[in-house]
DNA sequence: TCGTGTTTTCAAAAAGTTTTGAAAATTCAA
DNA sequence: TTGAATTTTCAAAACTTTTTGAAAACACGA
C-alpha cells in the first residue's frame, strides 16, 4: 500500500471513530493528520489535505487546542501559526479521559447525588425502584470515577514510568 | 423532591449523557425509564411517559434489545409486549462495553493491522513519521483491547464474584 | 499611519439525524 | 376465515449539527 492511500484511510477511518465519540469528524481527522506528520502544518496546509474551509479549519483546531491535544507551534520568521499534535498516545488517551470525565462523568455525578433524597415512603414500590436504582448508579459512578482518576494520575506518577515500560 | 421530578430529571441527563457517546437521546431516555420501573412497561405506557410517537419508541426498543440492554416480557393474559431493562449496572456496564468493542475497537485495529505494512523508505521522514505513529497506536489498541476483554470476562468469572462484593 | 498577510467570526446554506404518523403487516381469538 | 388489537415500516417533516465563505478584526513591518 503507497502511504498517500494509507493516510487517507486513517484519516478517514480516525474521522468516523471520532463521530461515533461525540467528538465531530473534522476535528478528529485534523488530529489523524497532526498526528501522523512529522513537522508542524499551517491552516492552509490542513485546508488543502482535507479540503475543507478556512472557517472549519480556524474552529477545529481551536477546540483540539482545548482539549489539549493539539499545540499552537511558532516557526521563526514565518508570520503565519503552525501547528502540532501530542504524538504519544498515552498522553493522548489520558488527556481524553481527563477531558471527558470533566464534561461528562463530573456533572452526572452532580446531578446523582441530589437525586439521593427523593420524598417518599419506601413502602411505595415506585420509590423504592428509583432509590435503590439512583443509589447502584451512584456506587457505579464513584467506582469510575476512581478508576479513571488513577489512570489519569497514573501518567505522572513514578508507578507510570515504570509499568508503561512493558508496553511502549 | 418530589419523585415526578427527580424522575423527569433522571431520565433527562441519561438522554443528554446518551447523546454524548453516540446513543441518541430517544434510546437512552428509554433506557432511564425502564431502568427506574419496578415492572415492565409496554410501548403506550413508554409513549405516555416520554411524549413520543408509536414509532420512535417502536423502534429506539428494538436497538435496545439488540445491545442487549432491554428484555422482551411476556406477561400471561395480555396480547402486549411489555419491555424491562437489565437492572444490575455492572450488567448494564460490560454490555455496553462489549457492544462498544465489537462495533468500534475491533474495526479499528483491523484497518491498522492493514495499515502497518506501507511500501516506502524508512528514510522518508514522511514514511518513518506515518508507521511510527500506526506502530504505536496499534500497540495501544492491543493494550486497550486486553483491559477491555478481561473487563467484560469478569463479569463472568470467579474473580467477579468474590471481588465485585466489595463495591455493591 | 498604512497596507498586506493572516486569523477570527458568524449568518446562511448544506448535510445529517431523528421523529412522526399513517398505512401495511402481523398476530390471535372467535 | 374474519376482524380487532398490536406491532412494524418508511417516506416525509422537523430538528440539529456542521460547513462555508465573505467580511471584520488583528498583527506587524515599513
Amino acid at each position: 500500500m503507497k502511504l498517500a492511500e494509507a493516510k487517507a484511510q486513517f484519516i478517514q477511518t480516525w474521522g468516523s471513530l471520532g463521530a461515533q465519540w461525540g467528538i465531530n469528524r473534522t476535528m478528529a481527522q485534523i488530529h489523524a493528520l497532526l498526528l501522523i506528520m512529522p513537522d508542524p502544518l499551517s491552516a492552509d496546509e490542513i485546508m488543502q489535505e482535507l479540503n475543507i474551509s478556512r472557517g472549519n479549519t480556524n474552529m477545529n483546531v481551536r477546540e483540539l487546542i482545548n482539549w489539549g491535544l493539539v499545540e499552537r507551534v511558532l516557526v521563526p520568521g514565518e508570520r503565519r501559526e503552525f501547528f502540532t499534535a501530542e504524538k504519544d498516545i498515552w498522553k493522548v488517551a489520558t488527556c481524553i479521559a481527563k477531558e471527558r470525565k470533566k464534561r461528562e462523568l463530573d456533572p452526572i455525578m452532580k446531578v446523582l447525588n441530589q437525586l439521593q433524597d427523593v420524598e417518599g415512603e419506601q413502602k411505595d414500590k415506585y420509590v423504592k425502584a428509583f432509590k435503590d436504582s439512583i443509589h447502584n448508579i451512584n456506587k457505579f459512578a464513584h467506582q469510575t470515577d476512581k478508576t479513571i482518576s488513577s489512570f489519569i494520575k497514573s501518567e505522572e506518577s513514578w508507578f507510570y514510568s515504570t509499568l508503561m515500560k512493558i508496553f511502549k
